[in-house]
DNA sequence: GCATCATAGATGACATGTCAACTACCCGTA
DNA sequence: TACGGGTAGTTGACATGTCATCTATGATGC
């Protein structure tokens, strides 16, 4: 079989390392400056995207691929802390909407700038115009292959 | 502030779909192929790495840059599983071996193979050797990053 | 109308991760 | 010897993610 070259094990560990230490770092600069973790970040978001601050659930899972258990879960979760609500759907009695509520709006309208802050200063500061690009092009390839085998 | 550019969104994104999906992949994989998580994958492959198949519990911590009590949790899940054991330590009573047992010998040596092939197939060979060189570069540099700030 | 199957979303059981104590032991100093 | 602070590792409470299953509604063919 095919191992991988002592230079490509370096890289995947590498890979693996920033993996865990970003994700980590990102998720702990959110929660101290804004209480939000990285998955809160990602649904007020994907809801500021939109006109009317509302999405149907599962749009919103396919939006950020996230599996639709795991959303209504985080849901929930976001509603007891009343960063967002439901609303019923009028064309389809089975559907609902998310709806950002001021509360939510506020929340990720704080926590944003930090957070891009952040991703600058660890990412994008660290990184040449040309690496930047790179990288844009190996997210990509990367993700057409996990997309094909899907198929 | 400094807000990201079109294109640095979009690398931004795309790097964060890619690790979702990356991971969530790998992860299916091996599972069906070996009842293994990455996580397990990872602490295996540490103790495979050790000439005498057996690491020092905060020594393996540092090197997966876990927090001790998650690795904690997730070696006494393992234990259970029969794929490690525990060793006291005679040099200080505190400390503990964490131990290869031959069932997780065996079981590391077969998911190793097809858990290769995949990531090979996910990411190598998607990639040209420049793009793979800078990856490698990208990941440095951001590491490098977050210990700065750590400090 | 109504039987049948697909879809939207929620739920429960369980695996995993985080944080903050806690226990037991080490070691330097008086 | 005894005390005090540091270290190794575990534990419990809780947040989060996965999988399978359930409920209610929609759509389709007869």
């Amino acid at each position: 079989m095919r191992w991988l070259t002592e230079t490509e094990q370096q890289t995947w560990r590498g890979f693996l390392a920033m993996q865990a230490q970003l994700g980590a770092q990102l998720n702990r600069q959110l929660q101290a400056d804004s209480q939000l973790s990285e998955s809160d970040f990602a649904v007020l978001v994907a809801l500021t995207d939109r006109p009317d601050a509302r999405v149907r659930v599962l749009e919103l899972a396919r939006e950020l691929e996230w599996e639709k258990s795991r959303l209504s879960h985080h849901l929930g979760r976001m509603r007891r802390r009343g960063l967002i609500t439901r609303q019923e759907c009028p064309s389809d009695a089975r559907g609902a909407f998310v709806v950002l509520t001021r509360a939510g709006r506020e929340a990720i309208e704080a926590a944003a700038p930090p957070h891009v802050e952040t991703v600058r200063r660890l990412v994008f500061d660290a990184l040449t115009a040309e690496q930047i690009a790179t990288f844009g092009e190996i997210t990509q390839r990367v993700l057409g292959r996990i997309e094909a085998e899907r198929r």
